[in-house]
DNA sequence: GGCCTGGTCTTTTTT
DNA sequence: AGACCAGGCC
């Protein structure tokens, strides 16, 4: 087997309470990194040996831990830097680490190349072992770009129509597969032929096998050919085992199933692993998260000690008591209880307002009531559930010259001009990058169509090379008009002139020559659009973001991992974002808009994930009020604009969810509330034992309206009336909704009772007769309707 | 190869 | 309503 580079030698494990331990914390029996802990912080950051688990609910300190403790471990001399494994899910989580852990041990930070993400981790391990998982030196990692591209190919190869089955779909299902740590031949029969009438596990076989054509991974297989790794070569493994002496993950509950069983092989060997995380901050269940990894931790590790961090330092009484009153709605949880030492502050705010746009103003007239009063706007965060909601926040501060700043959105690198650039890089950093190729042959147009770039394809599967290769043969035979052959074998020069010059110039002003000479800056600068002056600007930004490393090589690995992008933050201006990216952070104020059915809890998680989706959208709630320090403001419309139709909306039920104690109904702003009905504002507060947002009085002329009704069609049914057990999902017997054409590799849906060719009554549909099932989604052919998908929740049997 | 049109979709986001 | 994409037409 190879043996590491870079390997260490093994440290002299000090001998616990031996003399060079004491000696060495001599000076300073309780270093800075230790002090101010509190008894189970310090609990976590000491318990050294063996499995642990720590909850740590919001606010609870939980990056300190994680970060004394890699302190605590090398100050005791148990481990040099290089031989603990700190994972983290984002980049930005990673930095972070890096930068604490810094500010307590200085320098020794820069020698711990094992903190990074699962991904980049992934990638560090697969370097060194490629050939061992049938991979060559230097292959790519894919984007979801690339993915979704070459997917896109596969399906026209099997004649797939790409309408009813489309790529992206395709690309989630088996990302959704990778998640949960399937390769093509372990993937459930039912869910392989879900996608295209029986074709999904082929497609995913042949996607995993072009990949290796192409020599390259997409992210999930940084993992799950590490999981390969290990599996199929226990001498690798073990040496890796030898390696980490201390493992340590962050936000543990985030983990999907890949991930745990990477975690799980890695930590066979010391078995100090230490997980970090809160069951009531998962709201990334959608994406392959498993809680369960997190409720099974005791089980998978036996002997696993598991330590609760429950006093919060972030919110003042009142926002934590809402907050957790909130959550213990939820049902399957580990069960924590906040607590603060801290005074009981402002109550929670809950204000309604006439529609979307009196909710932006209203939100807006109380920030600048808050600037007048100096409190800095870099500590207000307005917190949506989907970014559509963004815009009228947007546009209202435009009006009243607020400074605002959107956090998210479409990211730096997924741009397609910076992507173009990159392809062109890419090109000649490796001849073979054919996805690189084909992505900008064409681009600026030169003139080498469709047609043309077929030729390449069929003559580089002929002979077995890359495109570039087969598009010089096609140049130095006879089958091109010569216009085309002329173009393409000047692109074809101009890659090899790069490639030389590549060798001699810094790569960022490679980078410029090739956006000059390609053509690709003049084809910005001819374009009259609106946009074309930003993606120039992109562009500059590109090279300029490529000095800092030391070659192209360099630059395109980091990037192909690190898809954000430094934005320049501490500006005062108020912060808008969505609750999944508020994850992690903390603000004196916090606005949290659209508390209504529909759109927080969001429909669509009722309807994919019934119960399961509406506790992960309870504990989005969660995330958005513990997000706050001092004051948190929530707000809710009567009516939006969904879709382009205005819809008279239900207060949510996380609303009725938030205790009496710590809330205070404001009076509404800026109107009547329900117009002419009896005033929503603090009138009905405490009264008569009704909800506090009872939706049948004053709502009751809207009912009849066309919104509503319309509403109530669309709605999954069962969820929207007051009252009654929050946690029931779709009922039978309703209309329900369709699901056209969507799939999702579910580890949640149940199979569904019905079978194929059985006759059905839909409230909706009428009659028909089942084609195909998936988990408890349907495919039936109506009589009347032609063929839906539906829930089988929605059907009976006829 | 470029432009127009019509059809579809519209939660959350990382790597 | 608005964005995006595919396909048809010039």
């Amino acid at each position: 087997m190879p043996s590491l580079p870079h390997e260490a030698p093994e440290p002299p494990a000090l001998r616990p309470g031996g003399i060079a331990e004491r000696a060495r914390a001599g000076g300073r029996p309780n270093p800075a990194f230790l002090n101010g802990l509190n008894p189970e912080q310090r609990e976590a950051v000491e318990t050294l040996d063996g499995p642990l688990l720590v909850l740590a609910g919001a606010g609870t300190g939980k990056t300190r831990v994680l970060t004394a403790r890699v302190a605590h471990i090398l100050s005791q001399g148990r481990a040099f830097p290089s031989q603990i494994l700190v994972v983290t899910f984002t980049n930005k989580a990673a930095r972070e680490m890096k930068e604490r852990i810094h500010a307590m041990v200085g320098d020794a930070v820069e020698g711990m190349p094992w903190l990074g993400t699962f991904h980049s981790i992934g990638v560090r391990i697969l370097r060194r072992h490629y050939e061992l998982v049938g991979l060559k030196s230097g292959f790519t990692i894919l984007d979801t770009d690339d993915q979704i591209r070459l997917l896109k190919q596969l399906l026209a190869a099997e004649t797939i129509d790409e309408k009813r089955w489309p790529a992206r779909l395709l690309a989630s299902t088996i990302d959704g597969w990778k998640n949960r740590g399937l390769s093509p031949e372990n993937v459930p029969a039912g869910e392989g032929s879900a996608f295209a009438n029986g074709r999904g596990q082929m497609l995913y076989a042949a996607y995993q096998a072009r990949l290796k054509a192409l020599n390259a991974v997409d992210f999930g297989d940084l993992l799950l050919e590490g999981i390969r790794l290990f599996r199929e070569n226990p001498d690798v493994l073990a040496d890796y085992h030898r390696r980490f002496k201390y493992l340590l993950v962050d936000e543990y509950q985030d983990t999907n199933v890949a991930q745990y069983l990477w975690l799980r092989l890695l930590a066979q060997g010391s078995r100090n692993v230490c997980c970090v995380g809160d069951d009531d901050q998962s709201i990334y269940g959608w994406r392959g998260a498993e809680v369960d990894n997190i409720l099974r931790f005791e089980s998978d590790f036996p002997g696993a000690k598991v330590i609760r961090l429950e006093r919060n330092y972030r919110s003042t009484g009142h926002i934590l008591g809402a907050a957790a009153h909130l959550i213990a709605n939820n049902q399957g949880r580990l069960g924590k209880t906040l607590f603060s030492e801290d005074e009981l502050g402002e109550r929670v705010t809950v204000t309604g307002a006439w529609d979307s746009g009196e909710e932006a103003r209203a939100v807006g007239d109380e920030i600048e009531a808050l600037q007048r009063s100096d409190h800095p706007l870099s500590q207000v965060a307005i917190l949506v559930r989907a970014s559509f909601q963004m815009r009228e926040f947007e546009e209202r501060f435009v009006t009243l010259g607020m400074p605002y700043r959107v956090i998210g959105g479409p990211r730096f690198y997924e741009r397609a001009e910076i992507r173009d650039a990159l392809a062109y890089l890419r090109c000649i950093q490796s001849s073979s990058d054919d996805l690189a190729f084909e992505r900008i042959v064409n681009v600026p147009k030169r003139g080498i169509g469709d047609a043309t770039v077929k030729q390449i394809h069929d003559v580089a599967r002929g002979a077995a090379v890359p495109l570039q290769e087969a598009a010089r043969l096609l140049t130095e035979s006879e089958e091109m008009k010569p216009k085309v052959r002329g173009t393409l074998r000047g692109l074809l020069d101009s890659f090899e002139r790069w490639r030389d010059q590549a060798r001699q110039l810094p790569h960022t002003e490679l980078a410029e020559i090739v956006l000059d000479e390609s053509g690709y800056t003049e084809m910005w600068q001819k374009d009259r659009s609106a946009e074309a002056a930003g993606r120039l600007e992109n562009l500059k930004e590109l090279v300029r973001s490529m000095e800092p490393f030391e070659n192209l090589q360099g630059f395109l690995e980091h990037i192909s991992l690190v898809m954000d992008v430094e934005n320049g933050a501490g500006e005062d201006a108020v912060q808008i974002m969505t609750l999944h990216s508020a994850k992690g952070l903390e603000f004196d104020t916090v606005f949290l808009p659209g508390w209504e059915e529909g759109l927080f809890p969001h429909q669509r998680a009722l309807d994919e994930q019934g119960k399961a989706g509406l506790e992960e959208e309870r504990r989005l709630a969660y995330v958005g009020l513990t997000r706050a320090r001092r004051s948190a403001r929530v707000y809710f419309a009567s009516n939006r604009r969904i879709h382009g139709m205005w819809n008279s909306t239900v207060p949510s039920r996380f609303l009725d969810e938030l205790p009496d104690a710590h809330v205070r109904v404001a009076e509404s702003k800026g109107g009547l509330g329900w117009g002419g009905g009896s005033s929503y504002g603090g009138g009905n507060y405490g009264g008569g034992g009704a909800s506090r947002f009872d939706r049948a009085e004053p709502f009751s002329s809207t009912y009849a309206t066309p919104g509503w009704q319309r509403a109530q069609t669309a709605r999954a049914s069962g969820f929207a009336e007051r009252g009654g057990a929050p946690n029931r999902g779709p009922s039978p017997g309703r209309g329900g909704p369709v699901i056209e054409g969507t799939l999702i590799a579910s580890s949640t849906g149940n199979t569904s009772t019905y079978g194929c060719g059985e006759r059905v009554f839909h409230q909706k549909f009428g009659y028909g007769h089942v084609t195909e099932v998936d988990g408890n989604k349907l495919t039936v052919q109506f009589e009347k309707a032609g063929e839906k998908r539906v829930l089988d929740s929605f059907v009976e049997r006829a």
